[in-house]
DNA sequence: TCAATCCGTATC
DNA sequence: ATACGGATTGAC
């Protein structure tokens, strides 16, 4: 007893095999035939074993020679997938080389029936808003064609200074003023915090949902339920709410997409920036990329004239900018602040000691946490090492024993393997030893932390001095009066391609809390172009620079690239098998960690999508003939750049 | 000649 | 993955 109409659905099964990632078709017994909907979640047999799968498609007729199996029942009233977050799920799965369901599993929360029964909604009353971009060029042409319903694109450079998730729900409330759906993508959760307040002015009270990991099961599918009924129709969330199923989408948006919460670390690992770049060219949704800094991802789209730029107007930095001054040296000397002070008094201490004065709050970034997070010897500076694992040693404290910090044995009777010295020196501060000797410098002062597990959202703006280590810097009402940006070649040193990216990605972000005209000092060489970038506060520069570096090097974004990791003999088999694309390149295979090799595939960007089709058939081929050996397939993955 | 086992293949 | 079928092998 099929369904009279359209008895055959199309589905895929959650298995998690490459090989059987394509559609299924069941027929739908005419009880069910009300609830296997388009989008909706069912089980089914399949290989002898009930297994969910997601419905596509209802049609009149099958393709398959053999019988059809019948649907087993429904899971769930509702339709799970939308068409447009259906054509999504395929497309990231083409794009990195992944299958379909395991983007769903990403992008669709799992189910909590108790959830499902309907929930009041309670709205505020629609505030008067006008959206405030006059400091931008082109931003209120990129609001107006947003007004109209036009799919414009943008990557926005903020201001220091600036509201900047303001700016963003002003946005959010153009596109849901012309009627349309609205997705935010932040970071993490403090980011999240501040977007969900501005929302919350600008929309009134129940006009849009923030969706976390951390909100639990019920609450987690509750909001998103509301989204998919299209009871609310405006979502802020990290990473996986770049798939929110909102109702006729017509503004995505990412903040700080430099950022590599962005990068989602399960398979097939897609970027929250790409997925809204994909979801805008699919959808017709205007697309804005917003931060202080600018990726050389974000600046190809600009250089090709895919996204126009909206950046501050002339004149406007010169007034609400910070005032940026680097000063290599002048870190040592703030590393001492007794010394320091018994001296000529430095830069960074005399900033410090003014803006204390004037009773305005002062930021502190240190790159790393703890107390002393690296030691050596103090005679000839050889790293010191544990003795059991090798693993770097660490002082929790001024007089505490070295402990390593792979296996955190205590390192007594230390001693250097090259010279036989037995002292330790700090050859990395930690933000702990530095707020405590930012306390000496400064008696009476209160001294806050933000950093590790405790990261502080806000600090009153009172005189003292906020100690954070990057990406945890509290925001002060009304601005800090000044900020120091210590250790700035330990940021720039980092053995990775994007540690000057990176790193001024990480000063701007802390020099944008500075009120107008607060000083910033940054403890790094000014003739480093990423602190020129910073003092000239040039984020787009940089960005056509570090774009032009990759394009000489052939890396991504203007090559496209995929890392795959496994045995030697697995990678040679599977590159032999690869349906190579023209221009195919092969780097490799090299030993990275324990029995583990890696093999780099570079094709011209152009190729990507051929390159990443030709994976996925080969790891189908691999994965139908049961050859078990995993291999992981990431595609332009943040940790080769 | 039949059953137990292996290998390859499809999974609606 | 896992279930099934055809081929293969070993013992009566």
């Amino acid at each position: 007893m099929p369904a009279d109409s359209d008895p055959i659905a199309r589905l895929y099964v959650d298995v998690p095999l490459p090989h059987l990632d394509r559609l299924f078709d069941y027929l739908v017994p005419a009880t069910l035939d009300a609830e296997v909907t388009p989008g909706s979640r069912v089980r089914v047999r399949f290989a002898g074993r009930l297994v969910d799968a997601y419905v596509l498609e209802r049609t009149s007729a099958s393709g398959h020679a053999g019988t059809l199996a019948f649907v087993e029942r429904a899971v769930g009233a509702e339709p799970v997938l939308t068409s447009e977050t259906a054509a999504l799920f395929r497309a990231v799965a083409d794009r990195w080389a992944g299958n379909f369901v395991d983007v769903v599993r990403l992008g669709v929360p799992s189910r909590h029936a108790r959830a499902e029964a309907a929930q009041p909604v309670a709205l505020a009353e629609l505030p008067e808003v006008a959206a405030d971009v006059s400091h931008y060029r082109a931003g209120p042409a990129f609001l107006a064609a947003l007004a109209d319903g036009k799919a414009a694109r943008a990557v926005w450079s903020m201001l220091p200074g600036d509201d900047w998730a303001a700016r963003l729900a002003e946005t959010a409330r153009i596109a849901y003023d012309a009627g349309r759906g609205v997705v935010l993508v932040v970071p993490d959760g403090r980011d999240l915090a501040h977007v969900d307040a501005a929302l919350t002015a600008v929309l009134g009270a129940g006009r849009h949902v923030a969706l976390s990991a951390d909100l639990g099961p019920a609450e987690r599918y509750r909001r998103w339920l509301a989204l998919r009924r299209g009871v609310v129709r405006v979502a802020v969330g990290t990473r996986a709410a770049a798939y929110a199923p909102v109702a006729d989408v017509g503004l995505l948006a990412i903040w700080d997409d430099g950022d590599d919460l962005h990068a989602e670390q399960r398979a097939p690992y897609p970027h929250a920036r790409d997925v809204l770049v994909l979801r805008s060219a699919l959808s017709g949704a205007a697309l804005v990329l917003a931060g202080h800094a600018r990726t050389a991802e974000a600046q190809q789209l600009v250089e090709t004239g895919w996204a126009h730029e909206i950046v501050p107007a002339r004149g406007v930095l010169r007034s609400s900018g910070p005032w940026v001054r680097a000063v290599a040296d002048d870190v040592e000397l703030a590393r001492d602040p007794a010394a320091a002070a018994a001296r000529l008094p430095s830069l960074a201490w005399r900033t410090t000691r003014d803006a204390l004065q004037a009773g305005q709050t002062v930021l502190v970034q240190v790159p790393r946490g703890g107390y002393v997070p690296s030691l050596a010897c103090a005679r000839d500076r050889t790293p010191a090492r544990c003795a059991f694992c090798a693993g770097p040693l660490a002082a929790p404290s001024e007089r505490a024993v070295p402990v390593c910090r792979w296996c955190a044995r205590a390192a007594t009777g230390w001693a250097c393997p090259t010279c036989g010295g037995t002292r330790l020196r700090a050859s990395v501060v930690g933000s702990a030893r530095t707020a405590e000797e930012l306390g000496r410098a400064f008696p009476g002062v209160p001294i806050r932390m933000s950093g590790g597990e405790h990261v502080l959202a806000d600090v009153p703006p009172d005189a003292a001095v906020v100690v954070c280590t990057p990406g945890a810097e509290p925001v002060c009402a009304g601005g800090y009066g000044a900020a120091l940006l210590l250790d700035g070649w330990a940021l720039l040193s980092r053995p990775d391609l994007r540690a000057a990216e990176e790193a001024l990605r990480r000063w701007a972000n802390a020099a944008a809390l500075v009120r107008p005209g607060g000083a910033v000092i940054v403890g790094a060489d000014a003739g480093v172009p990423a602190v020129q970038a910073l003092v000239r506060w040039d984020p787009a520069g940089f960005a056509a620079r570090e774009l032009s570096e990759r394009a000489e090097l052939d890396f991504p974004p203007v090559s496209r690239m995929a890392s795959l990791t496994g045995s030697s003999a697995t990678l040679t088999e599977l590159v032999a098998a690869l349906d190579a694309p023209e221009g195919l390149q092969v780097i490799g295979p090299v030993p990275v960690e324990r029995d583990a090799h890696r093999v780099l595939l570079r094709v011209p960007r152009a190729r990507g999508a051929e390159l990443a089709h030709a994976l996925r058939i080969a790891a189908a081929g691999r994965s139908a003939r049961r050859s078990a050996e995993p291999v992981r397939i990431q595609l332009d993955p943040l940790e080769l750049l």
